[in-house]
DNA sequence: CCAGTGGTTGCAAACGATTTCAAACATTTC
DNA sequence: GAAATGTTTGAAATCGTTTGCAACCACTGG
């Protein structure tokens, strides 16, 4: 029961090499085959792998990215974390993620990935506190911010097209002939949620409508469905709903089920981002799809080229969101 | 524009001490408060913050744990990463994230967790390659295996109580006077899949009662539906069926709404899990609870317990399971 | 035979922190 | 005032790797 780790000393004294030959075996560099097969068996045997810690010291790069994330309460968030984790798998990074949840401070996690010397801190929740970010630009440490603010300078930015949802949506209202259309947010107001409501406004207004505001109760299903119930039951109850997000619509959903509401023809409901559960038979909703690949990819770009060129500047990239009309519209 | 990032160095100097002095300010040691206050203050106007991959290196420890993680097709495995995430940062560890989804190998992850040094590796996914685990146990890894699997020597497990979630399925239907009791499980066959239907027969051949057995068609939504409706479409149709997960739970429910079979009445439906949704309207799924905050606790017990004592024999635990009845049973 | 070439090798200096040790200093006790 | 005691301090070794450099080797061509 040996418990300390071999080292690359080990491995040379075992091999008789020195230990430059057993770096260069596994990180390449001129050696000839046959020590390099010998190093590698010797290796085996005595269980070695380089230490990451070890090489990032020297080499002044760790190949890790920070993901700095809150509560997942969307469904949304863990497919992006997935598809996340995968493209940084492909191209050879780790993926360190910093839970945010305590009052939704961020710092803590940015401050982390700083320590970590990430390639780069993700941010896909809360709102990014000045000091942290500015810590981060100072020490050119790359920060992208994730589907829901830009507010911060010097920082780059992937957000949906979400001015441009709304505007479907309101569109796709107005053509099923609407009469009283109503904006569904979630309880405390976010970037995404007040840009996809300037939208929906925006293209009301240029019919000559101004829909009705209404918001969840709360963060859990039952205040949001508490929420949808009340809406509902209004005797001005509105006939077409936009939501911010399809969790907010399964509310509205399942609310108009339990009044007796026939969906899509005494109301039609619109949801935003796509979740795979959208497109179950219980909800059949109509939504805004949310390309979490997409998402994934310019991310993925924006981060090879902030890193070969430090000194660009802010780049802001939008996700194009396009209407999946299923079985919630007329 | 400075690129390089500040070092100990930097700050001793600024501060005029010893680069004694300043890690001893930041890691704690003696040092007289006047001192620390003007080297936290140097340190500040430098954005200096030690380097944790130069620290692990001395102190030959990260303080970081690796979870292997396969496609998370069902919710309870983001409510499990961040439960996990957050417990960790709590015990001052960070989470690495290493996808396994091609081809379900994970010992790439395993391997990065090695090279990590990580302190564990927590495998939620999968088999574990044999190879990549007794390398674990030579160098005194400690492997983890969460909620699936325990086929593998020398390493830890926590798993549910499926067997029984099974047994207390079977008699709960067995109370409600079902006819014919039928088990619908995953395409491919896992541990846990195994001994829920395990423990569902053993109760149901206790009562005489041999139950039927179905199978999903694919890993998706649709596919799911389909099997079921097939299922519930045969003229020897179960009155009662039990489901590996909820999310069958939610392809069956579903299948009788569009075959206009009544719920609990004519069709019984039991889920495991308790996923968030299975609370939702529209299913209201009597389902077993496995609660996902026990499940990372015990996790970071055995954490502790390995670390502490590092030859100790294997862990397993089993995490009880409650029946939670809503409106799909009677 | 000798200079030139090109591929292998190993030494030693980094990388950025912590921690042991002994010296220096301050404080108390007799 | 001296000895004993306790607290700060910094020099230097250390952690496990990479890499620039120079030495070395075996060839090749003149």
């Amino acid at each position: 029961m040996n418990r300390r780790r071999s080292t690359i000393k080990d491995v040379a004294r075992e091999a008789g090499v020195s230990v430059s030959a057993v770096s260069r075996a596994f990180s390449g560099g001129s050696l000839s085959a046959d020590k390099k097969t010998r190093i590698l068996q010797v290796a085996g045997t005595l269980d070695y792998r380089p230490s990451s810690a070890a090489q990032s010291l020297v080499r002044q790069q760790t190949r890790s990215v920070t993901l700095v994330t809150g509560r997942m309460h969307d469904p949304f968030d863990s497919q992006f974390l997935e598809a996340l984790a995968e493209a940084l798998a492909d191209s050879g990074r780790r993926l360190i993620v910093a839970p945010a949840s305590k009052q939704a401070d961020l710092s803590g996690g940015v401050y982390q990935a700083i320590d970590d010397r990430s390639d780069a801190v993700i941010i896909a929740a809360g709102t990014m506190p000045l000091d942290a970010s500015r810590a981060c630009v100072r020490i050119g440490l790359p920060v992208i911010l994730a589907g829901r603010i830009l507010d911060t300078p010097g920082v780059d930015a992937v957000v949906a097209a979400n001015c441009d949802g709304g505007r479907q949506a309101a569109a796709m209202f107005l053509r099923g002939g609407c009469q009283r259309p109503a904006w569904f947010g979630v309880e405390r107001p976010s970037f995404s949620n007040d840009e996809r409501l300037a939208g929906f406004h925006a293209q009301m207004a240029a019919a000559g409508i101004e829909p009705a505001r209404f918001e969840a109760g709360g963060r859990d299903d039952e205040a949001i469905f508490e929420a949808a119930s009340r809406m509902l039951s209004r005797s001005d109850r509105p006939d077409a709903v936009f939501c911010a997000t399809d969790r907010l619509a399964f509310g509205v959903l399942e609310a108009a089920g339990a009044l007796r509401l026939a969906v899509p023809r005494d109301l039609a409901v619109i949801g935003f981002n796509n979740v795979p559960a959208a497109a179950r038979r219980s909800y059949r909703l109509t939504t805004l799809d949310y390309p979490v690949a997409r998402v994934v990819a310019e991310i993925m770009e924006i981060l090879e080229a902030r890193l070969a060129a430090p000194g660009l500047a802010p780049i802001r990239r939008r996700i194009p969101v396009s209407l999946i009309v299923r079985e919630t519209t007329r």
